[in-house]
DNA sequence: GTGAAAGCGCTAACAA
DNA sequence: TTGTTAGCGCTTTCAC
């Protein structure tokens, strides 16, 4: 009765409902109500009690305690997305399908990070710290902080990692194959004429790093002149792009095509064309990677390649689960998803 | 001693130290680690004790678990942001800005929605649990979910609403104030010239709305001509944009100016524009919304007016922090932040 | 100054 | 088929 009157109180202050409300008002023990609710299937129960127990949780709206569930049960179905930053457009597109395919799996996705400063790591510990979270996504490469990464990831039950370059680290690895990416761009500009190229690295870390490192790979093997002053290196933003151009205005030996380790710095590639009085594709084509949204929609509409982020998502979350559920992972693995071509008009032959 | 073996078979198991073991090493008990880690300030220790504690629990990297403190404690440190789509970039500048305060201020972000399907509402139900966040932050109107929202948000400690428009509900809100950026664009505009206005609304919702009204309020007010296919009515997204201008193309009296309700909007009239090979600002004048990043790297650079995503993102958090403090905030309250005009290359004078 | 003990709401092992 | 009980790890009241 004293039982009955505290939840009185409760229920007029708007709290919600217990377990143990649900099974005074039903005439049953707590323990049965959370075994027909949660469909326990070493149980069974009289039909009769079953929809009681039901409905009257319905009725009042139960729904247990996601906290102390977790609590007992060691799950928090919640995962952590650790990214760099989050404005860069491909890395919106990526955590969004992320966080959307996430939540048909009943998880939430709680943001690791928002910005680009490297040196924030251990603030997301927290995120990162195994009993808040059953899982996390690693976005991007940290490599500057993979060691501290690799020591709060200790004793993880749950890691994958995307959008990194080749690595030594244990987690499983979603990528891009930026190899067959690059390849693909490089042959589209190479069967219109090009042979003189430029490349603008946007940094050294993963993605960016290998598409660089193909790059010159595939000059090497087609033969194709490298100019030193062909490969600039900048951060990876529109801003870099922009400035990058400058540069190789500056050049005697000027490229017929400028690839760009991604859309952003491409699109500042363009700005700085236009800003210029340089034509695109006239004097210069001009290649992004990533394939965001907006690249069709800059002037002119970037050739690229894009990635294919549902698939990469859904492999993400298929190990990431896998591994939640304590299946055994092959770990080591690097897993390669091939982005395809999209032709826009920033290219064209070589005149 | 048994419960000193327990601890040991666990710290091989590479599990964390909870508060017993580290008062076990240190030879008090729990309720003491937690009071001492908790600077309890309502309690005194010997500094021999404290010293003690604190430096045993520092050595094991002991930390409170959060989900049991989140349990007795009622707090789980968690804010929900519910956003419509993330991969809209003045959303993801936003999202970013708000989960970077928020984990200064000791907090992280669950995203709570990350595309723009508005019957999903129900779907993000848990990040609106209370007792599975401290606060909600809600981004942009959910008009039609209004009441699904409402209801769900019932007996909510603490809520903030962004980026709506006029509103009936309760929650405090921060906005842009759109009217005052709508007068800045039009003045602008005007000033240079202009009397023959289109606008490219994106919908019917809260902002984009709001700027939808004012400018036809503008219009009233200046006695400038208004003609019904001025006012181009779609999505907001380039893609609306895009098919906008054409639309406008049909028409015999043409504008001279061409106001999108957003960036968005506006970088699809450029790209339009580009490909019928009209002129910007030659033929038509272009104006956004909102100051995203890539606004600049738009050919040409888009004028708009920026909102101060720092400023209204550190009006939510604190309002936001002093409803989950418990203090008594006046709702029904708007909080209107002015948004900055951003002269770019798409407007100029007309000929 | 410090400890013992209750209990947050749940799951699951053990009883019956 | 159902109930009783023991915690998960913590904060907090009450006691000394």
């Amino acid at each position: 009765m004293d039982n009955g009157l505290k939840r009185k109180a409760r229920q007029i202050k708007g709290a919600r409902p217990t377990a143990q409300d649900i099974a005074t008002l039903a005439g049953v023990s707590q323990s049965t109500v959370s075994r027909i609710l949660a469909g326990d299937p070493s149980h069974f129960f009289s039909e009769k009690t079953r929809q009681r127990v039901i409905s009257i949780a319905a009725e009042h709206g139960y729904s247990p305690h996601p906290i102390a569930r977790a609590l007992r049960g060691k799950q928090t179905q919640l995962i952590g997305v650790i990214v760099r930053g989050i404005t860069d457009p491909f890395f919106a597109e990526l955590v969004s399908e992320l966080s959307v395919r996430a939540r048909a799996l009943g998880y939430q996705v709680v943001l690791g990070h928002a910005h680009s400063d490297p040196n924030e790591v251990l603030q997301v510990s927290k995120v990162l710290d195994p009993r808040q979270t059953d899982g996390v996504i690693l976005v991007g490469d940290w490599q500057e902080d993979e060691q501290a990464i690799q020591e709060i990831l200790e004793g993880r039950r749950a890691v994958v990692a995307m959008c990194r370059g080749e690595t030594k680290s244990e987690a499983i690895t979603i990528n891009s194959d930026n190899k067959a990416g690059m390849v693909a761009l490089l042959d589209h500009l190479t069967g219109l004429g090009h042979r003189r190229l430029a490349f603008i690295s946007g940094g050294w870390l993963g993605d960016l790093r290998e598409r660089r490192d193909e790059f010159i790979r595939y000059a090497d093997r087609k033969g194709l002149p490298i100019d030193s002053g062909w490969l600039i290196d900048g951060a990876d933003d529109p801003e870099s792009g922009y400035w990058a151009l400058d540069q190789l205005l500056t050049l005697h030996e000027r490229p017929t095509a400028i690839l760009a380790a991604d859309d952003l710095l491409a699109i500042g590639v363009l700005k700085s064309a236009r800003d210029r009085g340089i034509g695109v594709p006239r004097d210069f084509s001009v290649t992004g990677f990533d394939g965001i949204k907006l690249a069709r929609f800059v002037c002119p509409a970037l050739t690229t390649v894009r990635q294919p982020i549902d698939a990469m998502s859904q492999l993400a979350l298929q190990n990431l689960m896998a591994q939640i559920r304590g299946e055994q992972v092959s770990s080591h693995q690097l897993i390669r998803v091939t982005p395809q071509l999209i032709q826009g008009e920033s290219t064209g032959p070589v005149i």
